[in-house]
DNA sequence: CTTGACCCTGACGCGACGTCAGGCCGCACT
DNA sequence: AGTGCGGCCTGACGTCGCGTCAGGGTCAAG
C-alpha cells in the first residue's frame, strides 16, 4: 500500500542499458552510480532515478568524457533540464564534426581520383583543433607541391594498372565532352550539360564510391572553391571549372526533385 | 641529387596529427606504425607514406576500433581507396547514429516539458542494438505507466516551483489558443495559426532549449506519430494533435523560406 | 532439497597510453 | 671549444575502464 516501487537488479539494468554487470559494479565502487537500495541479502536495487542517472552517465561517457569528469558534470547542477541542454549541444557539436570528417574523406576520395595531392595539414586538420599556423611554413617547404611528393602519392595506389587506365580514360572522356559543350555555347543548366554531369556522377559511383546527387553537388562546389581542383579544369579550358560546377549542381537539383 | 625525400621527426608528426610523441612511440613499439627510416643517431624519420598510414590509423581509432583491429584493417587490403570507402561508410553510420541520439534527446526534452514519462527502453534504445524484445514484457509490468512512476519522474525535476507554474501557464495559454482556432474553423496553414505555432516555438526556446524552425517541425511530426503526445492534445479537443502538427510545420516552412 | 541461474566481493589482467628517469643529439651562442 | 637548451632515445612504472576468473551466497522452480 505505501507505494514503494521495487527496484531492478543489476542484470536487468545491464540488459536494458546495454552494458555489462561488471560495469555497473565498477560505477558503484567508484561512487559514480550507486543503486539507491539493497535487498536484505545485499542485492543491488536500481530505482527509476538511478536509470535516469545511468542514462546521463552513458551519454556523457559516449561523448568521450572520463568517468571522473562525468561525476563532476552530474554533481555540478542537479537540474536534469540543464543536462539535456548540454547533451544536446554536445551531440550537435559531434554531429558537425562528423560531417566535417565525412566531407574531408569525400574530398580525399575525389583528390585521389584526380591525382591531386593534399597537404598534410589538410588531411589532419579535422582531428582536433591544433594551431594551424604552427607547422605550416616548415612543412610547406618540406612537402610542398614537389613532383616527388605528388608521384609518391600516386604510386601508393594499388590499383591494377589496367583498371587505372580505363578509369582515367573514362574521366578524360567526360571532361572532354564538358569542354566541348562549353565551347559550343551549350548552357550549363541545359539538359545536355546535365546529362554529362549525370554520367560523371555515375562514373564516380561505379569506380570509386557511392555518390548520390547531393554529395555530387558538394563536389561541384568544391571544384570552384578549391583552387587545385579549379586549376585541374582550367588547364583544359578557361571557365570549365565553373561550368562543370554549374552543370553538376543543376543536375543534382534535377535528380533530387 | 638522388631524390631521397627526408622525413619528419616524431615531434613534427605529433604536432601535425595532434597526438603526443608517446603515442607515436607506442605505435612503433607495437608495430602498428613504424617509421620508414631512422637517422644515423637513431632518430625516427616519418615519410609521407607513414603520414598516410597514421591518418588512417587515427581515423579508425576515432571510430572506436582497437589498435589490434586497426592493424588488421590496414593489413587486410593494401588498397587505399578501399579504406576511404570503408571510412566513408563508417562515418556515415556514425552520423546517422548521432542524429538518432540528437533526436532522442530532443524527444526527451519535449517529454519532460509536457510531463510525459518515457519508458526505460525508449530512453536507452539509442545505445547499442540489443534485442528489443528481451526485457520488454518484464519491464513493462514493472515500470508500466503507473501513476507512481509518472509522478516520480515528474518530481525528479528541480525547477523552482514559481518557474514551473509560469511555464505551465504559458503552455496552457498557447494550447488553449490552438484549440480555439481549431474550433473557430481557422485553417492550420493560415497566418493566424502559424502565428500561434511561432509563439509555441519561441516559448520552447525561451524556457527549455533552442528550438529552430526545422527542429520544431520535427516535434510537430512527433505529435501525431507518438500516441502519448497525440493523447495529450486529443484530451483537449479532437483533431487538435493533427492541427497543431500542421500549423507547426506550415510555420516552419514560412520561417525557413 | 537439489539444481541452475543470478547475485556478491575480491583480485588479477589488459589495452592504450601518461609520466618520469637517465642519457644521447644537435645547433646556437659565447 | 665549451656550454646550454630543446628535442630525441629507451626503459619502466602508473592509470583508467573495465574483462575475467575464483570462491561463495541467494532464490524461484521442479
Amino acid at each position: 500500500m505505501d507505494g514503494g516501487v521495487d527496484g531492478l537488479t543489476v542484470g536487468e539494468v545491464a540488459g536494458l542499458a546495454g552494458v555489462t554487470v561488471r560495469t555497473l559494479h565498477h560505477y558503484d565502487r567508484i561512487g559514480l552510480l550507486s543503486p539507491s537500495g539493497r535487498t536484505a541479502s545485499g542485492y543491488r536495487q536500481y530505482s527509476a532515478a538511478d536509470l535516469d542517472r545511468l542514462h546521463a552517465v552513458l551519454l556523457y561517457r559516449d561523448l568521450g568524457f572520463s568517468l571522473e569528469d562525468v561525476a563532476a558534470l552530474l554533481a555540478d547542477d542537479a537540474d536534469p533540464a540543464a543536462h539535456l541542454r548540454r547533451q544536446h549541444a554536445l551531440l550537435r557539436a559531434r554531429l558537425e564534426r562528423t560531417q566535417q570528417m565525412v566531407a574531408a574523406v569525400e574530398k580525399e576520395m575525389e583528390a585521389r581520383e584526380m591525382g591531386i595531392p593534399l597537404t598534410p595539414e589538410e588531411r589532419f586538420e579535422v582531428f582536433g583543433e591544433h594551431d594551424p599556423e604552427q607547422y605550416e611554413a616548415e612543412v610547406q617547404e618540406r612537402w610542398g607541391e614537389t613532383d616527388a611528393y605528388a608521384q609518391s602519392k600516386r604510386r601508393t595506389g594499388a590499383y591494377s594498372k589496367q583498371d587505372w587506365l580505363r578509369i582515367k580514360a573514362e574521366g578524360e572522356d567526360v571532361e572532354a565532352r564538358f569542354a566541348a559543350a562549353l565551347a559550343a555555347g551549350v548552357a550549363a543548366d541545359s539538359a545536355q550539360a546535365m546529362d554529362i554531369a549525370e554520367e560523371h556522377r555515375q562514373q564516380i559511383s561505379r569506380n570509386f564510391y557511392d555518390c548520390p546527387p547531393q554529395m555530387h553537388a558538394g563536389l561541384g562546389r568544391m571544384y570552384v572553391e578549391d583552387e587545385r581542383f579549379t586549376a585541374h579544369y582550367e588547364k583544359r579550358a578557361a571557365g570549365l571549372a565553373q561550368y562543370v560546377s554549374d552543370a553538376v549542381q543543376a543536375n543534382a537539383v534535377r535528380q533530387g526533385g
